[in-house]
DNA sequence: TGCTAATTTCATTTTTTTTTGAAACCATTG
DNA sequence: CAATGGTTTCAAAAAAAAATGAAATTAGCA
């Protein structure tokens, strides 16, 4: 009986453990797919298909991975909302739950990351056109067209974006 | 009247290479974004503002890389078609110019460096259902549950990506 | 075919990014 | 309010990514 018992857990822990390692591996690879490091993708995954919410430590010690790193890609998660914090009555710690709806993750990242390079994009665009106008080169024509060019990619980008962010945060 | 001519072709140098300046900074930021490397922003910001052609050692020399850099962005930018080649009679050299209508290069992109990534992720989760289904674990509800977003995320992404690399090779 | 300029490759170096771990900092609790 | 457990910070170490440059390769020309 008992080693029956113990037979059944053991393959139930490996199976859990199965998923973990699947889960790690997917959010490790989409997560460098937005620059970000190894470490978060690995939390992540981790808190992805973990039934209950984890501490930092557990965290750190079921990735085999420094306090410090756990703290630090917590911390980048928490800023992308990534993941929220459960309350656990009777201890200390801080507890990590994934948010799943990752369709936020990635408007969030949209508008942190993306939006604004962008207006940073429309500053330098009118600096161009300063320079254009005003020492008149040869070759205007084709200087006009490419600063066209990036006015309308940085303008369609600009509406694009916002609405794509909006929609994902439905 | 020489120095009147040479002080009006050095403002005009100087905006050139101010145009320059500014197009290269706006894709080395660009190209980041994609997760792209330093080097191939510049030299994609030189080319795309560059009215001839230039061969690699012009695009080594104006940007002060070493020609491993330079021949190495270049077959990047290539393979991403981001940049083509054109013919200069009477010159062994090959000759790039940049190619502007970068909304394909999106679209190269997305097909890629993104849908490969979308396949394995397919597998991944079959393998995640087989795990699930075979071992049965408790929490199995919870599993279910987390393996069934990825899935339509996967799934929707599946869809989507693709119309839209579509839609930007227009 | 041999010569040379142009280009690619790749081992090494440099730079950048990420991780570590120990010290500083907080916040709870006895 | 001291002690302790939990968390953050940050300088230093390690790892990863990118750039260099010289040797190898390729391709055009005489």
């Amino acid at each position: 009986m008992a080693s029956e018992a113990s037979f059944k857990s053991k393959t139930l822990v490996t199976a859990k453990r199965d998923l973990e390692i699947e889960s790690i591996d997917f959010f490790v690879r989409m997560m460098s797919l937005l620059g970000l490091p190894r470490s978060v993708g690995e939390i992540y995954g981790l808190l992805y298909f973990s039934p209950e919410a984890l501490p930092m430590d557990q965290v750190a010690a079921r990735l085999d991975i420094s306090i410090g790193s756990a703290s630090q890609g917590l911390k980048t998660l928490r800023s992308i909302k990534a993941i929220r914090t459960a309350y656990v009555p009777g201890d200390r710690r801080d507890h990590y739950l994934a948010e799943s709806e990752f369709r936020r993750l990635f408007s969030t990242f949209i508008q942190d990351e993306i939006l604004p390079h962008l207006e940073s994009a429309k500053d330098r665009i009118s600096r161009m056109e300063k320079v254009l106008s005003s020492e008149c080169p040869e070759d205007k024509e084709f200087y006009n067209i490419r600063i066209e060019k990036l006015k309308r990619l940085t303008q369609a980008s600009g509406r694009l974006l916002p609405m794509l962010a909006k929609l994902l945060k439905l």
